[in-house]
DNA sequence: GATGTTTTTTAAAGACTTTTTACGACTTCA
DNA sequence: TGAAGTCGTAAAAAGTCTTTAAAAAACATC
């Protein structure tokens, strides 16, 4: 995490002593911090750069507040730490739309680190989400595909194609499954369609050097 | 997470008093704890039916250690979380090998949490996709099928005759039942097929040091 | 509507897998 | 001990699935 990068994280809490102490903890750190404890906020989070979420979960408001978080991530998929006391901890038991949290009273080096670590998983990070394959890489922001630094030009469907089979690396696909996956369960056609637009992504982005797709003899193809 | 799922966790330490502590609280939470310090464990942890792994992070052994759940991640998926020292904290910084940490000295609740929502998550559910006998996995989903961790090719017929044995693993198969089962219904055709494949199977699968199928005189074949 | 591009269909060639066949070794039972 | 049945192996034959190329159809652009 390069200082020169600012992130700007957003406190839903009561804004009482501890977490303005909480707030210049993290400003110190490098992170651009704001304090709020309406409900009416949500509008404001979605709708600002704010890279991360921290929900205060406290004794009278723990429900809202949870609430509160489920609808923001609704709108936008924004990484939420709750700030929890150790009563309130059950609270979290079923909850996936929190992705972390802390015990208060914090410590900040600990929820320093956690914030970092969110925001390093590339599937929160702003800059529209990529997929990384050694030297192929899919920006599905840009909907562009390249390889080595080179873009490769795909038609429609190979990318779709493309798409599909890198964001689940690893796993085999029946033809009859990506006819149902990229073309659409609805689709009537044969089973050779698959292969030809195999055979047309692998002319494109496979060379001597590298090949991405296996083909898993009787099941279907496998993206590795 | 149901009282009847019975989860595995390892952890890698050194087995001292608060450790053995930490161990029995986590299996007051119904988890089946096993402890171990040596290196030599990542196979084990790799080949066992281990769901999640605690690393405890200190200062003598931290980079071994962390180097340790490198490893562990290369061979098998496996969820981590680092029990870390306030003063090692930064040691986890760049390291997105580890899914969650802890401070020592632990919390156990705290530390309940954070497994049961690691492995409530989809991607870390064992979720009857993998079937792992002593060394050998295999991994339905991606139709692969790994011995001590080098992944072996086998034809599809192969996999399909393994796959179905191993899933029902101390049952002994006639020739006839495997023909139904793994053939179809509608197949016909002689017993020997069924040979030639267990025995392309063995040869595949079968070191000198492990027997995996075996032979039972007048009736058909047994898995382990 | 003409043109060029993308997608789907078709069919033959090729590669690989599965099954059959045949035979030797081994076990069981009379 | 010999006959009958069972099992393991190798190689050839049969079969199946995948690749390939090329043509037809669908789609978009002007």
């Amino acid at each position: 995490m390069k200082p020169s990068t600012l992130f700007s994280v957003f406190i839903i809490a009561e804004e009482n002593e501890a977490v303005k102490e909480l707030s210049s903890g993290l400003a110190l750190m490098g992170f651009a911090c704001a304090i709020a404890s309406r409900e009416e906020i949500v509008r404001q989070v979605v709708e600002s750069a704010t890279d991360l979420v921290l929900v205060e979960i406290d004794g009278r408001s723990a429900n809202s507040r949870l609430e509160l978080s489920r609808r923001i991530r609704e709108e936008r998929h924004l990484p939420i730490i709750a700030l929890v006391s150790r009563e309130r901890l059950s609270d979290l038991d079923d909850d996936l739309n929190i992705d972390d949290f802390v015990i208060t009273p914090c410590d900040v080096p600990e929820l320093t680190l956690r914030i970092k670590r969110l925001l390093r998983k590339p599937s929160n990070r702003r800059s529209g989400e990529l997929i990384n394959c050694g030297n192929l890489v899919i920006d599905m922001g840009k909907c562009a595909v390249s390889i080595k630094g080179k873009s490769v030009a795909l038609t429609f469907k190979e990318y779709e194609l493309l798409k599909f089979m890198a964001s689940n690396r690893g796993r085999v696909f029946t033809r009859e499954v990506l006819l149902n996956k990229v073309w659409g369960y609805d689709y009537y056609g044969g089973d050779r369609t698959v292969d030809v637009h195999i055979r047309r992504l692998r002319s494109k982005i496979e060379g001597s050097s590298h090949i991405f797709i296996e083909t898993v003899r009787n099941i279907g193809y496998r993206f590795k």
